[in-house]
DNA sequence: TTCCAGATCTTA
DNA sequence: AAGATCTGGAAC
């Protein structure tokens, strides 16, 4: 079987707004170095009228959103101990700028790798989470501000061609918020076990 | 299978 | 003071 060309989401993919950006990456594939995976889980962010989101509190992270160009890597401590990953999306037209946080992958490259800095054998368990799947691939504060559109190293990847079997998406509620907790901003692959948490069940407080 | 506490630290 | 999480152990 031969290798299907693929091409890398460039500034004008992340130049939309946050919710088409999210939906449309849960089926592409996410390059970190040696290291990849398939994209089955994301959430969006909304700069504006988004409690959940970090612009909504935070100066800094409103001032990320004005400084950076689309396709920039967001990554912030969670919790004290999580390294989370988020795509900066900017769409100057309808002024709905936001982030992708990358939330579950089914990995696919540099497995060993990935069980090694897990401490875990089970592919399942990898990548099925935010911060786990930071902690696979090595991702951590020094990545804050790099692009994922500048190298083929670092960023998406779809195939050239579309008309390919469609991916399942389901959409459901956020993870692990507690302001805006009714968006159906999460987006996801149907009967995928390397999501987070399956469809329907996230817990609400 | 579900629930809960604890780990840990940046931002505001 | 709260938080875009994860883990192991207790409870059922």
């Amino acid at each position: 079987m031969r290798q299907r060309p693929m091409q890398q989401l460039d500034e004008g993919f992340f130049s939309r707004d946050p919710l088409v950006c999210a939906r449309e990456l849960v089926g592409a594939s996410f390059r970190w170095g040696a290291c990849a995976g398939r994209v089955v889980e994301t959430e969006a962010y909304a700069e504006h009228g988004d409690e959940a989101c970090h612009t909504y509190h935070r100066p800094t992270a409103r001032e990320f959103v004005a400084g950076e160009p689309a396709g920039t890597a967001y990554v912030y401590l969670n919790y004290g101990m999580y390294w989370l990953m988020n795509v900066l999306c900017k769409c100057p037209k309808s002024d709905k700028n936001g982030f992708v946080l990358l939330r579950a992958l089914e990995p696919t490259e540099g497995i060993a790798k990935m069980q090694e800095r897990r401490s875990r054998e089970k592919l399942t368990e990898l990548c099925s989470g935010p911060g786990k799947l930071s902690m696979a691939l090595g991702i951590g504060r020094e990545d804050h501000g790099r692009s994922l559109v500048a190298s083929a190293q670092h960023g998406f990847f779809r195939p050239l061609e579309t008309g390919l079997p469609a991916i399942d998406v389901l959409d459901d509620i956020r993870v692990g918020i507690s302001a805006a907790q009714e968006l159906p901003w999460r987006f996801l692959e149907r009967d995928c076990p390397h999501v987070s948490v399956k469809y329907g069940k996230v817990k609400k407080s």
